[in-house]
DNA sequence: AATGAATGAGCGTTCATTCAT
DNA sequence: CATGAATGAACGCTCATTCAT
């Protein structure tokens, strides 16, 4: 398996650091192969082509909100308190790793429609886990019956992710963590019973 | 002035059929040019460059909304009201516009930093005519006194777009205008007193 | 005709100021007309194109130094001193304008070789005068009989062109015309019998 | 080393013969890859930029003119010999090469300012040599006393350089090297003592 | 005669991708 | 597996010239 091997990795980590330095439009393939301390010609035993590499990116970024998320859903607490969870988790991976923060928040949006399409899939898992919390409160009384769950789920979501971005170009000025329980607490009174 | 001759305008509106059409990074200057009906040195007549022309896109619409919210703030209902017509005003611009949503929660965003903190720069405007609701109704009791305006606004603003950009994503397939009331009402609960 | 009408001049006038101030290849067509204070549409009422504009002001700032040598081969004086005349008439025409020599002796040159052999057909007046001091002087006794008239022409005429070059690359920092006596010596010495 | 790399080499010289066949303007960066035979991206991997081969083409080439010379100052000659044997390396290098010389006498004239003074500080290095061979002419008393180094410098080089553009510009239809007698004495009557 | 808005051909340079070694 | 030299398509912008008014 490709992924396993460590120049994968390598050149994932590279092009998160490249991409955050120097900008989406900035970080040419030979950027990030210098970066990973590789050959031009490498990175293409490894991906496809460059729009691979980014979406790798997300891929293997993704799979940390998404493993946490799934030890969150299970846990025998109120959907109330997994949405909690969720933000708190969201905000703490970003809040840890400026450059991916950067990268996802602003850059990665400077892709092309193709690329973005391919991320949103990506993005598809993270809201089924919310979608899965929100149904969750819905049934046990928690959430309010009448609210549409798309609705619902672009209101989390959306704020959320405008909460980072704003977060990110105010060049992490303030602790993004410290807002969960605001955050939090807004989105609830708008979905609770 | 520039702005008031024909070819201006004409120009505007051909960046915004070929962006729409082609995507960001397929929209030539060529292309557009041809699309508006002139040669490729008119444009730069009326714009100093490729860029120019984006901003100037997102200027001139925006002036679509703001002249719209301009009227809604000063009328004599309550600030839920007034949130409920401002997401309405925003609803209905776009979904009579096809053409604009794309190029505005897409393509745009395709766009360097550069030209994105330019048209952040311009929703500014849009954002405080928000706040200016926002406070009006933390005053007068309508919503939460203990809301925190800055996290109230990324959260209307965040379920706005987030609601836009997925009925884009999904091809203008319901009606978009329809979603107001559901909106609204979930964006209220969130901040109402 | 054309050449006595005042915006002719004008237009020469600017030119000169134009190309010395901005380059050869910063002296735009728009630029000329706007520093002659006319349309640029009507440059092309007085010259067939951009290059008859650089050739007349050759052709016209020529004439400047054609006049006077006229003046001076006529007059009643040995054909040495006749050179030295011309030398200081060379030296005094430049040093009194250095936009003028600014534009002849660089920008000028940067020119296409159309331009150039059109100037340098020009220039074949001037050397017609310097053919006649010098076949006078090799008539009369005063010159060597031996010397072959071209590359005794081509020496005074490259020094002296090439000194002028210099002064200007110098940035007229010394004084011009007081080179004319060495010079002079200098360049007599060659072709005196 | 680039410069020891066979492509160079390869678009040093295709560069002059374009340039020599179709003029200075008319020189396209890929014009001079398509002589060369390679791509037009690979000129770049040898060059910096267009402004960058020109200047390469004059400094390699005036190599051979300071290679020559430095083996004849240092001969065990008159200075006045020396002058002879410089001037005539000068006409045998350009008249074995009519390609070459088209674009020094000509065409690389044509470029803007900033080239041309860096072309200017090449040359330096060949003034050197004239001067120290004028110093030694006049220290060892061949040469007069009272001659200006800088003015007999500027006469020595104007005279050459004017004698080789004339030739160029007479489309080389006589030998250029049988003028070096002439030459030679006539400037060594304008300089010796 | 004079204007100046409109034209459109033309080109240096970048960079993702390939492939011989 | 790894390399990195070579490729070549693609495009924003300038400016001399025209021509309707």
């Amino acid at each position: 398996m490709k992924k396993d091997k460590p120049k994968y990795k390598q050149i994932i980590d590279a092009a998160i650091i490249v991409i955050a330095e120097n900008g989406y439009h900035q970080s040419q393939v030979s950027k990030i192969a210098k970066q990973a301390g590789v050959a031009d010609g490498t990175i293409y035993l490894y991906f496809k082509n460059k729009e691979d590499i980014l979406i790798s990116v997300f891929e293997e970024k993704m799979e940390m909100f998404a493993d946490n998320l799934n030890g969150i859903v299970k846990e025998d607490i109120t959907a109330s308190m997994k949405l909690f969870k969720m933000i708190e988790n969201h905000f703490i991976v970003l809040a840890s790793n400026h450059h991916l923060a950067t990268v996802t928040q602003l850059e990665l949006r400077q892709s092309n429609l193709a690329l973005r399409l391919k991320i949103n899939a990506i993005l598809k898992t993270y809201l089924i886990w919310l979608d899965a919390i929100l149904k969750e409160g819905i049934k046990n009384g928690e959430f309010d019956q009448s609210i549409d769950i798309r609705l619902a789920r672009q209101m989390v979501f959306g704020t959320i992710d405008e909460t980072t971005t704003s977060w990110v170009m105010n060049e992490y000025k303030y602790d993004l963590v410290e807002l969960t329980g605001k955050v939090h607490r807004l989105l609830l009174k708008g979905i609770k019973a």
